[in-house]
DNA sequence: TCAAGTGTATCGTTCGTCTTAATACAGTTA
DNA sequence: TAACTGTATTAAGACGAACGATACACTTGA
């Protein structure tokens, strides 16, 4: 199901959480579907149960998934991440924003740059 | 000149490079000034020469101050360190919006959170 | 020329944080 | 109630960041 890389300098439950994340974007793993428990997974990984569980618990925080005690880590609706993905990119565009502003940048310098970037990934889009 | 805060969690280079370029943008140090050396500062804030030498290494990274070797270091045009500060900001910027638009961000939800941020902004201009 | 100033490079120690693991606690279900 | 779930706590080890001691390299003026 996954497979770890032990040369990849970064930690084992980022590893895990994004693999993860991968399968259910890609539609691997439906929604609604039961996730293998933090004790199994790690038996199959190798792996500490706290490493599965903190992944799970990111992924939960990334609203990819939710647990419920007792019975198992389930995956989630499919727009309950895309919400939470885009209120983290809200969050990080507002402070990028406000640092530009006081350095100097126009509104009008911002909105042009984005339609530059818009309208390259327009080129890109017509080719999928 | 400086002030540390010793119970700021950030580290002292950091402190000192947030303070200079305050200095530098605000005018306190002109274009062409020659600042302090890096043996003389550390003196005066009790410090290791090397925090000092770090953060004029970052002053010089953002663009505001240019070091001579066995002269020292001296305060860099304005346009320099705006120039700095604007590509860095659109570097990031760019990165973030491309994330923004494959999560399904539309331009125009980009475009309509600028603008909600520019005019909390002005507000805060009229104040001072 | 050389002493005294300048910036720079290297190395080691300390200290905090991050990662992972061991273990115990708590809820569910057949 | 046994066997499965998730969760919380704590400790150990690794790693990296921050700072300082020290030596090197360049410039200037007496």
């Amino acid at each position: 199901m996954i497979v770890l890389d032990y040369r990849d300098k970064r930690p084992l439950y980022e590893q895990v959480t994004e693999k993860l994340a991968h399968l259910i974007i890609r539609g691997a793993l439906a929604p609604g579907e039961k996730m293998p428990s933090v004790r199994q997974l790690a038996l199959e990984l190798s792996v500490n149960p706290n490493t599965i569980q903190r992944a799970y618990a990111q992924l939960e925080q990334d609203g990819y998934l939710y647990s419920v005690v007792g019975k198992g880590n389930f995956v989630s609706e499919t727009f309950e991440w895309k919400i939470g993905k885009l209120k983290e990119l809200k969050k990080e565009l507002t402070a990028l924003i406000s640092q530009a502003q006081t350095a100097g940048m126009t509104k009008e310098d911002i909105i042009a740059l984005i339609s530059d970037i818009y309208s390259r990934a327009d080129h890109k889009e017509e080719l999928t």
